[in-house]
DNA sequence: CGCGTTTTTTACGTAAGCGTAAGAATCCTA
DNA sequence: TAGGATTCTTACGCTTACGTAAAAAACGCG
């Protein structure tokens, strides 16, 4: 089962187009550049038609949704099993979420306008690229059922391990703050949950840093959307 | 702007299909049958690859998710705008939704391998379905974000006006019972905000029954979720 | 028309998480 | 190493909605 060695090892490149054959591939390297996906950036805008597609090669981005009321929700996490952008190929006016770096590493960059044109000449480009979406979908649908059911505790649970599936260490890098926006709740409500999993042995906290220290605690912790979700692009990555 | 007069209007057909030119448009009908989309019933069970897709020509479809420790909760709502069966051509394993008949009328409804050929032959039936696919994303992003942030009595309100917008009458049909269901509630919570929406004489309800009073009204108590997803499909069926 | 069933309504104690804000710890820089 | 800034932690009152469950109302069938 690679499942297992793969988690928290950086890979080499991104799982989707590693997938394509040979000389897809190589025609889709040609045509991105390698793109640094720095810390805290925003790579796409809400209410904007995406100008470049990212397949993250290491790092992690959220798709973060802002109310007009103030709070800002995650709805979905993408890292080097997807991409970023389907937005491009979907044909929608204009996706309404912002993407934001939430882990650093690098990613291929691509213009919407290169990506279209795989898209609609090579069948297994979009035979790939839809079987993500479908996934992505999956990972969604499983947020709002998740966001309406679960509390913070088994939520911040599941999202830790999101991140340590996508980033080669143990150790989550961000402050509580961000963390809050992320989960749509207030500071203070993510470092009691914090604090939580911390007495039960799960991870370790310091500021702007939250290890894993028993995954398999973490995700007894966490509710079934992590298990689901992880399951759907598992399956999805096997052709 | 025919988005008022379309409201609680019967359509004479799917908009899908009939954004179809006219000879993509008389072939899916001839491999489609007229099917009765009688309420309460399950027209797609999750876990499984979809047999049939729906193209509702009116009524109402959602998609739910059930949660292993019981709740139930809607990520979204489908109608004569769309269709339900995106799994297909989006070619992943399997999609995890149910979908139960929350408003009876009719569908096209077509075999899965009629409809992945008719997606792989021709470019505007898939451009339309592509489209239609990622307005539908949007609508479970915004229902994700929707759960985490609103109270129950906006999301009822946003909830009836969805319906409004699929159905022939202001009266909808179903229990409070049914209607926690899908909106992951109590009974009881239902019922609180059902009676608060009709405080503010916005809606009427009997057993069974709520019927939409003031819509205008009730917009404004809904959450900004309604119109978001609302302009979104409307932009889509602009081609 | 009466009785059983379904659906709605009310009730009560409880818990999770909010808004707000102030105090404590940690870090960075001069 | 001191002062300022950032981040984390604690606090308190409050609201929403939960779990449970029982009473009331509406309906449908015999």
């Amino acid at each position: 089962m690679t499942q297992e060695t793969d988690r928290g090892v950086a890979r080499e490149d991104n799982a989707l187009l590693a997938a394509l054959p040979t000389r897809e591939r190589n025609d889709v390297h040609r045509s991105s550049q390698l793109f640094t996906l720095e810390f805290g950036s925003k790579i796409l805008d809400a209410h904007t038609r995406s100008q470049y597609a990212y397949f993250p090669i290491r790092g992690v981005v959220s798709l973060v949704r802002t109310l007009s009321t103030g709070p800002t929700v995650e709805v979905g996490v993408i890292g080097n099993e997807g991409m970023v952008g389907v937005d491009i190929f979907m044909g929608g006016p204009a996706q309404l979420n912002d993407a934001i770096v939430q882990g650093q590493g690098s990613a291929w960059r691509m213009t919407a306008e290169h990506l279209l044109a795989r898209f609609r000449r090579n069948g297994e480009v979009q035979r790939q690229l839809l079987r993500f979406t479908d996934a992505f979908i999956t990972q969604v649908s499983q947020t709002a059922a998740c966001n309406r059911a679960h509390d913070m505790e088994a939520r911040l649970a599941r999202w830790l391990l999101m991140m340590h599936d996508r980033v080669a260490a143990p150790q989550i890098r961000m402050t509580q703050q961000f963390l809050a926006h992320m989960l749509g709740a207030r500071t203070a409500s993510v470092n009691e949950a914090v604090q939580k999993l911390e007495a039960a042995g799960v991870i370790g906290h310091r500021r702007q840093e939250i290890s894993i220290l028993d995954r398999a605690g973490l995700e007894a912790m966490a509710c079934e959307c992590y298990g689901i979700v992880r399951r759907v692009y598992d399956q999805a990555a096997l052709n």
